[in-house]
DNA sequence: TACATTTGTTATTTATATATTACATTAGAC
DNA sequence: GTCTAATGTAATATATAAATAACAAATGTA
């Protein structure tokens, strides 16, 4: 799985944790998806992506 | 939820089966993912789209 | 009408995303 | 070097996505 989060969060300045408590997840969780080690639900991915000021296709699809 | 998945799959003439089998899901998946009755896995967001000719966000961002 | 296909819906089971807790590792500031 | 914040990582528990099976309700067609 491809995307671009860790990217976005630091142009925020923000630490995992910080961008954990604002989509309602833990620090863990973040962690693994930047990592691509996590399949993540379609409503989590949709809270990053208003958090982050970014669209679905910027954030999780390949090639964009 | 938000998805406009119903309207892509009857433009390819496809029945609620058919796209299951395409994404190795089963129908009822595909029928409650289209209600908006369901927060389906990113990886299962993704092979929608691409069996369907569309990117995340025509199917999934709101307002798109 | 009757018949077949598609979709809706529910109950149960299974797989897995996510939370929780804990400890290790890294990177930078001092 | 120490100290601290940030991140990595692993074990276990919990919540829920997804599968499976079964039957009902549409929808269209002869």
């Amino acid at each position: 799985m491809v995307n671009r989060i860790k990217l976005a969060r630091m142009e925020k300045g923000w630490t995992q944790e910080q961008l954990a408590s604002r989509v309602k997840a833990t620090r863990q969780t973040i962690g693994l998806i930047e990592k691509g080690e996590y399949n993540p639900s379609l409503n989590l991915c949709i809270a990053i992506c208003k958090e982050l000021g970014k669209t679905l296709d910027e954030l999780f699809w390949e090639g964009f």
